[in-house]
DNA sequence: CTTGACCTTCCTGTTGCTGTAAGGCTTAGA
DNA sequence: TCTAAGCCTTACAGCAACAGGAAGGTCAAG
């Protein structure tokens, strides 16, 4: 099948599917006589296979490191579980982080006047953040 | 002050400044006979007031448009108050989003044997979304 | 024979910086 | 007085992970 139908069918855009190709990611598939890229049911799974590690967050170097594990039947599955649970720990650290800046964001909301006024006590909070930073630029002299 | 001072002072790096510069975020300061960059404390409050904004999740483009209300004294509070709510939202949908991501992976981290077995759910379940998408693919037909 | 839908490669742009090169200014110390 | 460090300047390259578009070849239908 053509690259079109590959994209349609493993959900990877073809753009993807060849930049994918142009850093190595996947191998270069055969060629029909025209130059046309051709791709069989096995090149299909490789695609779902790394659409699914990018959604939950793998970036390339780390889809390198599953796809070798995916391509190996020698491979032990602790090796997978690893990088599984890093993965598992570094978004809940993400959502840690992002749930502080969410209550911080609500606060905001929260206390603004909400009206016609310039009184704002967001832009004041924003900009107000200085004698802090100043304070720990002291302590480390 | 130099800009390396206004740095320590204001938590943004002089790399950074310059960069805000470059693309008309902060107006050019003034310069020195000699060329350096000089700044001031309000050149300060408003380093402050970007870092802080960003690292609310605020973009380019939405610092650009808090600076303006930040720098206008006739300026309303609900406008204020609207960017940071939306922007409330969309960080609470990224921690929705997140939070599926993470039971997902935390499913495949319990589901993994974790042993020195080739046989690895993680690795099916990975590749195994494919007959979804080819019904995904087939119902748009 | 043309039209439109494919396909190819190559180049640029995106976001928000960070790194590095190549050079000028300034100040303290030998 | 020389020099070494530690500032400062500009300008260009590069990161991640693609997306968009140009310029051109191919293919199937009408």
């Amino acid at each position: 099948m053509n690259i079109s139908e590959a994209a349609t069918l493993s959900g990877l855009p073809a753009k993807t599917i060849r930049y994918y190709e142009s850093i190595d990611l996947i191998s270069p598939p055969l060629r029909a006589a025209n130059g046309y890229r051709r791709y069989g049911k096995a090149d299909i799974a490789t695609f779902c296979f790394l659409r699914q590690a990018r959604q939950f967050g793998f970036n390339i170097d780390q889809c390198r490191l599953l796809l070798g594990l995916y391509k190996n039947p020698q491979r032990r599955s602790a090796e997978v579980h690893q990088l599984v649970s890093d993965k598992l720990e570094e978004v809940d650290a993400h959502i840690r982080e992002l749930g502080e800046t969410r209550e911080l964001l609500a606060t905001l909301v929260g206390a603004c006047a909400n009206d016609e006024d310039a009184d704002c006590v967001i832009i004041d909070r924003l900009a107000g953040q200085q004698e802090q930073t100043q304070m720990l630029a002291e302590n480390k002299r």
